[in-house]
DNA sequence: CTTCTTGTTACTGA
DNA sequence: ATCAGTAACAAGAA
């Protein structure tokens, strides 16, 4: 599932990529992951690339911005001239291939690069718009976690709200942005916190320790190129991230904490499996 | 066959 | 009015 470090990730890959060059063909083959005309951005010079929360944006020339969220199962693969016409030296072979069952929407550019799209059930979508635009996207869209008004004195006064338990108001967007189940399991386990603690019984020393936890879970899983779970989520090459690696206790049940060697044990929160060492978290 | 999976939003109920 | 809980979305795995 991607969240902020995934899509961070692909984000840089792409801005790399992508900058400068000109779409010369849109393949939508699932109506509903494309919403707009794809014909307005046809051979227009694509500016820059971008993301915020979970949103990457492709700018172009024309005042026009790609947006695009992933959703669970969305893929952004990009596969140049050389690789397909089977040269060059693929990181992973069966990019070769695409487009694949789970493509939904292919761009042909200019220099013969393919951006593919993939999407196995279909959540995520792309939908064009105009700058002027974007801000209402983030309307009610808290600043992401790696910001730094994302302070412990901003979530005390926000945390000390709510009686919800304290990993569903960590994953609220209009909280903060970017923590989703992965990141928010294994930082309430690097700061020892239950999950299921009403947000409003942390202490000013307990939020201190998991803002930090959460910006340094989230800062290494940028640095190692994301989680790859299931295969789901992949990097712009078709590789999978580092962090799957590294993971405290997300996934994990029945492994030993890394605090505290207790069993990992899976409880539900909120509906979503969730993951926490009894022990050691409180 | 049924049940489970998930990020976000829309809806329902308190 | 505001907050909390949940159904819905889609497609595949178990």
């Amino acid at each position: 599932m991607p969240e902020l470090p995934e899509v961070e990730t692909l984000k840089r890959k792409l801005a790399k990529i992508l900058i400068d060059k000109k779409i010369s063909q849109v393949k939508i083959l699932s109506d509903k992951s494309f919403h707009g005309d794809s014909q307005q951005i046809l051979d227009v010079p694509m500016t820059n690339v971008w993301r915020r929360a979970k949103i990457i944006g492709f700018d172009f020339a024309n005042q026009l911005t790609l947006v695009t969220h992933l959703k669970m199962t969305g893929q952004l693969i990009y596969v140049d001239e050389k690789i397909r016409l089977g040269g060059g030296h693929p990181s992973s072979d069966w990019i070769r291939n695409l487009p694949s069952s789970h493509t939904r929407i292919e761009y042909l550019f200019e220099d013969g690069g393919h951006l593919f799209f993939n999407d196995q059930r279909k959540f995520g979508w792309m939908k064009l718009i105009n700058f002027n635009e974007i801000d209402q996207l983030f309307e009610h869209v808290a600043p992401d976690i790696i910001d730094d008004r994302i302070d412990t004195n901003y979530l005390k006064e926000r945390l000390s709200r709510t009686t919800r338990p304290i990993k569903l108001a960590i994953m609220d967007n209009s909280i903060l942005a970017g923590v989703g189940n992965i990141y928010a399991c294994d930082s309430l386990n690097l700061a020892k916190i239950s999950p299921t603690r009403p947000a409003k019984s942390l202490n000013f020393t307990e939020i201190e320790r998991l803002t930090q936890a959460m910006k340094t879970i989230v800062f290494q899983a940028i640095k190692l190129g994301g989680t790859t779970f299931d295969g789901k989520y992949v990097q712009v090459d078709g590789l999978a991230g580092g962090y799957q690696d590294k993971l405290r206790v997300y996934g994990l049940e029945g492994n030993k904490c890394p605090n505290c060697q207790h069993p990992i044990e899976k409880i539900r929160l909120g509906g979503r499996g969730t993951y926490y060492c009894p022990n050691c978290q409180k």
